[in-house]
DNA sequence: CTTTAATAACTGACCAGTCAGTCATCAGCA
DNA sequence: TGCTGATGACTGACTGGTCAGTTATTAAAG
């Protein structure tokens, strides 16, 4: 103790001259055209969550530097804090607010196509693709699968309140085409999770992959073969895949 | 569901047990009573690498700690680096120990059915599961899936040495099954990538959402349903005898 | 007795989270 | 219209804890 003491009291109490210890402020360019205090209460936790998405995907949430996330949003580590308590709240955010939306314009979307189950499977499919898996909200699933064990409670959130649901739209789907004997008779609570399968992958593929392999997964070949796999599978009789 | 009896039916005949779709577990058991400076030069760096792709697997890569990967194996951490250069050294031997065997296990079963494509398909398929997927193993996909933009040079290994090699198998199979009109006309390329998709997608459950979803997923009739929809949708001809 | 596998205490870098200070903004007043 | 004091959004240096990697020591094996 007196030893640490007497080194700082050292520091603290040389005389002022050119000691090369103070702190000088050196920040004397402020030539930008934008302030560097820019108040936007409104904007910034979109705009943290954000930055926070896309390096959560990329590098996964233990990897990730606040610092990073920080700068990618064009703000400070400490202006974090200000909108979010932890790195661990700033991830429950990031998926809570990042996916629901989009799965209620699928329920959405379900009303649209009651009447013609292979029409509305093919919209839902090709629709999840559109709204969630070709957008940025395409790393979620990636993102929740490597983390679901280090947050069991936001798995659980993700899962009853995203998967559950999104996995019931199509069941439904797949249901009524059955029960109309458009569909083959299938197991409709497994068969969703195979159907759902190949749209998770190719999502997923974007954020591993895809610079190892920059011709063999090709997003619109791959849904089509898909597509034609999946309505070959299902349709009783022959038809045109896909409606 | 209607116990409908499918052309095409689960192989009962694997060597591994009755239908070769348990999820096997398999675990290691520290020794009692064990001296505490316990010399096994052999068997260390087998022990480390299957405790560092069990942690690897369910936490991350990056969540990770050295102690408790050494803790697993029943070590400590120096001995870790009396085998292994570094924790990113010890990442690239998981995956480049892991997986190629077993790869090179699926090379033979293709030898041993080249005369009939859908046979072979299915032995692929199912084979994939049984020797990758319902092992250990199946963590792979998910860790690398996970990992790969953190370290792009064992991404590269493992796409060149793995995926491609596996997907080239698959396509080939599919190809002959086109090429002698067994199976319809598809852009095997792009499908071969869909049928492994929800494979992957079973073994990486097991590490993400399984506890979430006690009832969901069950391996055997999810298995059964993908076989099923493949073949329908594969096939030439309705319900004709498939393998 | 020598060799070396294995250990456990150690070190230094790194990073989540904090806090004292800075400055953009605007209401109120002249 | 222009000045000024109050407010609070924002900053970044700092801290304490954690963990990858090192090393001095111990003991098993030949």
């Amino acid at each position: 103790m007196g030893c640490r003491s007497r080194a700082i009291a050292l520091r603290a109490d040389s005389p002022a001259g050119p000691t090369g210890l103070e702190i000088v402020e050196s920040h004397t360019q402020p030539q930008e055209s934008r302030p560097r205090f820019a108040r936007r209460k409104e904007a910034r936790p979109q705009e943290l969550t954000a930055a926070a998405l896309s390096l959560f995907v990329e590098r996964g949430f233990a990897a990730t530097r606040l610092d990073e996330i920080a700068a990618r949003a064009g703000v400070s580590k400490g202006t974090l804090y200000l909108y979010f308590d932890s790195k661990e709240a700033l991830f429950e955010a990031v998926i809570r607010e990042g996916i629901v939306p989009a799965l209620e314009e699928g329920e959405a979307l379900f009303e649209r196509h009651r009447d013609d189950p292979a029409a509305l499977l093919h919209e839902l499919l090709l629709g999840w693709w559109q709204l969630i898996g070709a957008t940025d909200l395409g790393g979620i699933p990636k993102l929740m699968m490597a983390e679901a064990q280090n947050f069991p409670d936001v798995a659980k959130f993700y899962f009853d309140e995203v998967m559950a649901r999104g996995r019931e739209l199509v069941r439904k789907a797949v249901q009524s085409g059955v029960d109309r004997g458009i569909f083959r008779t299938v197991n409709t609570d497994q068969i969703v999770n195979v159907l759902m399968a190949p749209l998770l992958h190719l999502a997923t593929w974007r954020y591993s992959f895809a610079c190892c392999d920059p011709k063999g997964m090709q997003p619109q070949a791959y849904l089509e073969s898909y597509l034609d796999l999946v309505f070959n599978g299902l349709l009783v009789g022959r038809m045109e895949a896909g409606r």
